[in-house]
DNA sequence: CCTGTACCGTACCGTACGGTACGCACGCGG
DNA sequence: CCGCGTGCGTACCGTACGGTACGGTACAGG
């Protein structure tokens, strides 16, 4: 995995910022389909700005990726006065928003686009979308994780592994049908409901129960 | 979901068969990149011959798909006598089989190219992979899943949901991982460990352990 | 008022690729 | 030997699209 920093401050002016928002909607509407020609019609610029602004076609897809990473960033969850009860609220808003993301179109969208793209060469927009997405997500959670083993709530010996589960209970096959195409639509009650169940069987994997002798590695 | 047989007997010529190898291995080296003329020349065929077998670019697509996705099936398992060691054995075996499965790179290849075009049009690509992937997957295991449960080894309400969870133990983040050009080689030893904690865990929240209180849904 | 800069709109170019047409070779029934 | 179907190889066409060039407009600075 190639090193790519979270925080890519390429300075963007209110315009560009605008451009970008018309290619996000373009992609959500016409998937691969993109053309630079689309672009600049929806945006009301010209190809010849587009160029000179983004390079070329994958410079302004990769523009594209990083601005919409960049506002997914949210507030960074407090670690203090860590109870069973604030723990478990935690770990289900950290899935329910979660969730919430992974089934946008947006997000569905641009996932189907780097991994499109994945293939071959131009592999670095799989990479800015992992960092920005599974990889975030993991930094965001970690020190959750660490608080309430810390705590004496949780049970585990890597925090890595211990969120790989926590992943794959909260999104179970929900991504890869959604990005397949699978019409599931994810209501506001559905997700809370999924949330708080991958919550509950995670603790039931790694919550410090009775014994300490966790089912996991 | 709109309805796809799994057996979808459309016969095939040895020439055929071959001509869709030849596009399996074009997948797998250019990703998206495939055209006809590519196929044509790997195949020694005339692109006259090959719209005549298969219409046209997308069926040809379609036809590769379906004829990988017609020699993944492997022998069903059977329920009978069915203690706590077979079953362990069972799911461990369906877990390292999969995990393998989905890190080839045929799978991987094929899925890209079904998730690339499952934006807009021609969204049946998604489903002939979604059918044979991960719903294939779905109705291989029912069965083990019951007859755990009838034998009074496994508790849960829904079969689907379990299944789901065993989904998402197995797979946590390694499919969207690989689909997204993340290299992570799993080695046979890994993928072995892998199975063995997925079924642990699962069967830490789904066995009937000593009450029948388990954590699933 | 003149000049440079930034940008829009659009015409244009080169190329890649899906799809079609045609010529030729081989094999087979009569 | 003669048609005839099957399929290879290739030339060809139309179009879509990435990228460039150019004319026109607005505006800032001198």
């Amino acid at each position: 995995m190639q090193q790519i920093s979270p925080i890519d401050e390429t300075v963007l002016t209110e315009r560009q910022a605008g451009v970008l928002d018309a290619v996000l909607r373009l992609i959500v509407e016409r998937g691969d389909g993109l053309t630079m020609t689309a672009v600049a019609r929806r945006a009301s610029c010209s190809k010849e700005t587009l160029y000179k602004w983004f390079g070329d076609r994958d410079g302004l897809i990769a523009a594209t990726v990083r601005w919409q990473a960049s506002r997914v960033r949210v507030a960074p969850i407090d670690r203090a006065g860590l109870d069973a009860a604030t723990l478990t609220a935690r770990l289900e808003e950290f899935a329910g928003n979660w969730l919430t993301v992974i089934s946008s179109q947006t997000s569905i969208a641009l996932n189907r686009l780097a991994i499109g793209r994945a293939a071959g060469k131009e592999a670095n927009l799989g990479a800015i979308v992992l960092e920005n997405g599974r990889f975030a997500m993991g930094r965001r959670l970690r020190p959750v994780l660490d608080a309430g083993r810390a705590a004496g709530l949780l049970v585990f010996d890597d925090t890595e592994e211990a969120f790989r589960t926590f992943f794959g209970l909260v999104a179970r096959d929900i991504q890869i049908r959604l990005l397949l195409g699978d019409r599931m639509d994810l209501e506001p009650d559905t997700i809370r409901a999924d949330a708080a169940r991958a919550t509950r069987q995670f603790l039931a994997l790694h919550g410090a129960h009775r014994s300490t002798g966790a089912a996991g590695s």
